[in-house]
Parts: C-alpha cells; structure tokens; sequence
RNA sequence: GCUGACGUAGCUCAAACGGUAGAGCGUCGGAUUUGUAAUCCGAAGGCUGUGGGUUCGAGUCCCACCGUCAGCUCCA
C-alpha cells in the first residue's frame, strides 16, 4: 500500500482504500450517492465521529444515516438541534450566557443565563428563529484549539469558562462554529444546520447551574428532533395519549382516589373503587409473603424521636420528615415514623436469638410518613403518607445471597403476573459511606451473585447505593417516560450495628446479623399509579374495582337481571346492577367508559334461556352468549389466575 | 425548597378596554321502556382558591398566602 492511501475497514468487513486525509464523507461518497445523501456522523471503532473528521488508517467505519430508528442518529441530530436552539436564542438575546446544550431520552435541551425567564410567547418566538437558522443551512465546522485559545474565545462566557476549568489537561478542547454561533463541545454533529427541520421546542423552566440548588438558576428549554415530519408527529401524538393514560386524570375519572386541600398535598384518600384495587394486591403479597415464610408485624405509627437518633436517620432525614411533637408536660419529643427498619430491629432484639430462628423475615405492610419538599409532590407517585409493603430479613452472612435470591424472584413473580416491564440497576457505594470495603466487596458480590442467578439483565449505578449498604432496584417508567423507583432490596449494615444486634451461633458465641430492607411492590400509592397508567384504568378482571355489569334492557327486565346479580356475588364476583332508565346505548357507553371488564345485556332472549349476553371490554368479538353457569365459571378461573386479558371462550 | 405558568359550577372550558358570570357533560325532577358507545323536556348548581389592596366598579390590575402543573434539586 502505497504512502497516499489507507484502508479502513467496514461492518461487513470488506476493507475500502481511501486516499489518505479521507473522511468518512469521502468513503460514504465512494460507496455510493445513496449513502452519500443519507449520511449525518459516522461510527469510528466504535466511536461517534463528525462525517467529515479525517479517517485513520485501518479505523473499522459505520456510516450512520438519516434514521428515526437509530438512537446514535436520533443522539446527533438533537446534540445539533441544541446548537441550533442557542444559535437563535442568542441571536435574539444576544447577552445571554450559555450553559450546557446535551441530547438527551427523546430530545435535547439547552441552558441560558438570561434576565428574564422564556415566556411560551419567547419560545415561539425562538422557534421561528431557528428555522431561520435551519435555512441559513451553516455547516458545524470543528476545531479543536489549546486551553490558552478556549479561554480566550469565550472570555465572555463565564460558564464556559467554569466548565473548560474542569477538562482534564490531556483531554482534546474542540469547538464548534455554525454561522455566528460558537460552543465549547465535544461533538459531533450533523455536517449542516439545514439537517435539523422537524423539531419543537416544548417547554422551559428553571434548572440549577451544574445541578447544583445552591448555585443560581438558569432558564433551560426542552426540544425535541427527528429526521422526518411524520416521526416528529408520532411523537408528539404518544406524549397526548400519554396525557390521556395520566394516572391523575384517570384517578378522578374512575373515582379512584383524590387528594384534598383540606387533608392536605401529598396525601392520599382511597375511593372505594381505588380501596378496592389496594386491597386486591394487599391480599395478593400477604399471601405470596406468608408462603415464603414471613411473619408479620404491626409497630405504631409514632415513636419516641430518640429512636430515630439511635438509628441514624434524624441526622440524616431530618427536613424530609414531619415536626417533632411532644405531648403537654411531656420531656420526650415524638416522630411520625417515616420508616418501619428501627421498629422491626427492636422486635429482633427484644431478646436472645439463636441461629436456629434465622433468616426472621418480618413483614408490615402499613403507613409510613416523610415530609417531601412540595415541589416534589406528584399524583400517586409521589407523597407524604406511604403505605410500603416493608419487610426485614435478619440473617446470617451465609444466608444473604439466598435472601436476595428469593426477593428478587418474588420481584419478577410480581411483575410477570401484571405484565410489567421493568430495569433493575444494581446500585454500588456511595462516596459518604459506613462500613469497610471488605464488607462492601461482599455485599456486593453477594448482589450481584443473586442477579446473575436470576438470570436478568441488570445495569450498575456506580455510586448509587446508600450509605449503609448496596441496593438493587427497580424502575418503572410512567406514562410520559420519567422513571420512578419501585422494588427495592437492599442491605445494611448500619442498623445491626446500632442497635447491637446478635444472634448465638453454633459456636455458642455471640455474631452479628446482615440486614436486608426490601419492598415488593414499594409503595402500594406509587405501585397503583404506576398499574393505572400501564393498563390505562383498564385493570385486569381481578384488579377491577367493577367485575361485571348488569343491564336490563328494560325495566321490565330488571327482576331477572337483579336474580343474576345476587348469583354472581355468590359466587364472589364484584358485580353491580346498571337499571336506570336510559337506553341501553347509553349505559353501555357509560360501563365502557368506566372500563368495566363484563358488561351483560338481560333481556326476553336471556331471562328465557337462562343466559347472559357478554361484552366483553376490549375483545375482538365484541359479544357472545353463554348460560350464566358458564360465564360465572370462566370468569371465576379468569379471577384465580390473575388472567392480564378477559377474553372469555 | 427553587424557577416559571396556572387556579371561573362536580368535570371540560367561555366571559373585549375593568362594567356585575355562560355553555356542554354530569346531577336532580319529569316524560320515555329502550337490544350493544350519548332519548327528549325542565330545574338546581358559582363569595370566580383564600386574605388584603387599587377603583365609582375587580373573574379581569397589584400584594401576600394556599394549591395545582412542568422542570430543577432531593428521595431512607
């Protein structure tokens, strides 16, 4: 090979020479003009790279395309689609200071030093700016310059300035130009501006400089980006339906539950149709527990505050739980429990243990409080009193990889039976810690372990764990995709420690347990929420609040139909009489609406046969006709396996 | 907690420049007796979140508080 040309090689391993100083827009071009016109980046040894940063010899290339599909793609366009957004911004507030401008999970923002806040009226105003931009069609042009030359191009810029004081000095400093905008950044980017045509700008709000609430707040505007119109649409069609499945929306619709002024933000009252579904899957974990050998307990719900300074979390809860009260005369101050752990260990140390009674896995399924910061208050998912179905597993070292092993099954029992999608994140020390890294390495191996046993994928949260111990969690997405937390099961070795907790073991010499907190469901408000949006109110047969419907179609009807209400709750299914005097048209709607699951219409042909017309919610065939025997049989068994469909036949 | 927006009947929303609050759905009453997603007629329902202020006059303007929403921060 000759000093003039390279090769590089591509995904299908076939090997292309280029001349040398070549780009991967060189090779796109060499491929062919197709590629050629849909290529935006390239993919160098893995690596996303600007189309037009030179190639180096023996570089294994992917070019990457114009595609909705391709999230490397999709995480180009909205790095540029920010650039765009700061490029009009400045242009329209010229002094603005510029913070940081990420892609990120379905779009992009960018942050701004401004005097005044965006009002919608700015981002409108913003938007027709950047499509001034978009066809002004500028190319982002890459540089890399020294420090000296960084500081000196944005000496202006005291953001920017804070941020290049943070770049390693190895690290390479690029900037990168289009038209009059320039910005510290690492790339890459689309080749043009004229790339970046179906986006929407949807909301702007305060954001704290580097994340940090002590420092000042910037303004920052969220986007969005994609390659083609009809994807941008899509898109913001699922962010309406989104809306619409709302667990808060849905809540009130279905009369499921409310939260009143009165009471108070952040607290829950249960209607009796959303009492109902929290009694459901109450019912549901006792008994899963109780067969895998928890026992439990019941602790009350205030307690001496001294407790929670032996345990720790005073110190370091305190402006997350509710005001110390102390009754007339009374020396000693008391908490709402804003956790069950210091209760559960006391009952363990209430005397001898032995290492014959252990792994003692304790189980309250109850309230607990916690002053959450009002701004963080949200539906269901967020609040003040929470109902956990808490649990304490105190067993010896050897036990703990068995313990987690079978929470984290009952986690997927739990979430297979209701379809649920979820992440696990395994959830490593944190900087501020207890304990020594000998214990930590155990911990940790022992999750991880568990995980691999189990045989699920699961992501690490470096750092994530708390202070007292590692955690694996859970993470559900709601309807418009932010991520809450829902199991949890994590270890501790603070507590055994501050309580001194001991068991004897068949030394006959006193040892200290492992601790393990783990939740199933987390918070039975969170976790309902969470079912609301996924199954969009239309619960599952033994989750529905209302089973199955009755409607006469005259009144006529409506003794025979109360008959076949009185059977169905005999044989233990939730079942209602709907005998007002609208027409049948409309109370159909109405249990549609409602999302009862069996809607039966009794009428001359039923009473006379002895039947029941079935609708079905949600079914294809949208009704059949069947004994009433039959159709308490189907939907009985339906009931006892927890089916997720309420297809009858 | 912070930044911003918002708060009108049970719900969803109207009400020019500051001029005395209106619709649909729901509810209630009546008529209708209906065969698979809205039958008709009528009525009731509001201290415009709360408290102050400006004004002859405030849903509308100003201030404070409460609450909601979005984002940030936090999350045992």
């Amino acid at each position: 090979m000759s000093q003039e040309t390279i090769a590089v090689l591509l995904p299908d391993e076939t090997s292309v020479e280029l001349p040398a100083g070549s780009s991967s827009a060189d090779l796109a071009a060499a491929i062919g003009p197709g590629l050629s016109r849909a290529a935006i980046a390239a993919r160098v040894d893995g690596e996303l790279h600007d189309l037009g940063r030179p190639l180096e010899q023996g570089a294994r290339v992917e070019i990457v395309t114009r595609r909705d599909d391709d999230p490397d793609a999709l995480f180009v366009l909205r790095h540029s689609a920010a650039h765009v957004l700061a490029t009009a911004v400045r242009q329209l507030h010229p002094g603005a200071g510029i913070g940081f401008g990420p892609p990120i999970e379905d779009g992009f923002y960018y942050d701004f030093d401004v005097a005044e806040p965006f009002t919608p009226e700015d981002l409108e105003r913003i938007e027709a700016t950047m499509l001034d931009v978009v066809e002004t069609d500028d190319g982002f042009e890459r540089r890399e310059v020294s420090r000296e030359e960084a500081e000196e191009l944005f000496e202006d810029d005291p953001l920017k300035l804070e941020r290049l004081g943070e770049i390693p000095e190895e690290e390479t400093i690029s900037v990168y130009r289009d038209g009059p905008f320039l910005d510290l950044c690492r790339g890459p980017h689309v080749p043009r501006t004229g790339e970046v045509r179906h986006f929407k700008l949807l909301h702007a709000a305060g954001a704290y400089w580097r994340g940090d609430e002590k420092r000042q707040m910037l303004q920052r505007i969220y986007g969005t980006a994609f390659y083609s119109e009809e994807a941008l649409q899509e898109h913001l069609e699922r962010l309406e339906e989104a809306r619409r499945r709302d667990h808060r929306k849905l809540g009130r619709e279905l009369d499921l539950f409310s939260i009143q002024k009165d009471i108070g933000p952040g607290l829950i009252c249960w209607h009796p149709r959303g009492a109902r579904i929290q009694l459901e899957l109450r019912r549901w974990i006792e008994r899963l527990l109780e067969t895998r050998g928890y026992e439990f307990v019941y602790t009350p719900h205030v307690s001496r505050e001294a407790l929670f300074e032996r345990s720790g979390h005073l110190q370091a809860y305190e402006e997350n739980m509710f005001p110390s009260m102390r009754g007339e005369g009374d020396k000693e101050a008391y908490r709402l429990k804003p956790m069950n752990c210091p209760a559960h260990t006391l009952i363990y140390a209430s005397r001898q243990r032995s290492y014959r009674e252990l792994p003692l896995r304790l189980s309250e399924i109850d309230s607990v409080y916690r002053f959450e910061r009002s701004g963080t208050l949200h539906g269901l998912l967020r609040v003040r009193m929470l109902t956990m179905d808490d649990g304490h597993i105190f067993c010896t070292p050897d036990q703990v990889e068995e313990e987690i092993f079978t929470a984290l099954d009952l986690v997927d029992e739990v979430m297979t039976t209701l379809g649920l999608s979820y992440r696990l994140d395994l959830a490593t020390r944190p900087e501020k810690r207890i304990g020594s890294d000998d214990v930590w390495d155990r911990a940790e191996a022992s999750l991880h372990e568990a995980l691999e046993r189990i045989g699920v994928e699961y992501g690490v949260d470096e750092g994530g764990g708390a202070f007292y111990g590692p955690k694996v969690d859970i993470k559900f997405r709601d309807a418009i995709g932010r991520e809450w937390q829902g199991a949890t099961i994590q270890l501790d070795f603070n507590l055994p420690e501050r309580f001194e907790l001991e068991y004897i073991g068949p030394d006959n010499a006193p040892h200290r347990p492992v601790m393990i907190h783990r939740a199933i469901f987390g918070t039975l408000e969170r976790f309902t929420g969470v079912l609301i949006e996924h199954f969009a109110g239309a619960f599952p047969v033994w989750l529905s609040p209302d089973q199955v419907r009755v409607l006469p179609v005259t009144d006529g009807h409506a003794e025979g139909a109360a008959a076949i209400v009185a059977r169905l709750r005999e044989a233990g299914l939730r079942a209602g009489l709907d005998a007002r005097s609208d027409t049948l048209s409309y109370r159909i709607r109405d249990g549609e609406l409602m999302k009862v699951p069996y809607l039966l219409v009794v009428g001359d042909r039923e009473l006379e046969a002895g039947t029941v017309a079935v609708r079905v919610r949600g079914a294809e065939q949208k009704q059949l006709t069947m004994p009433v025997d039959e159709f308490v049989t189907e939907v009985s068994e339906k009931v006892r396996a927890k089916a997720l469909d309420a297809h009858l036949g």
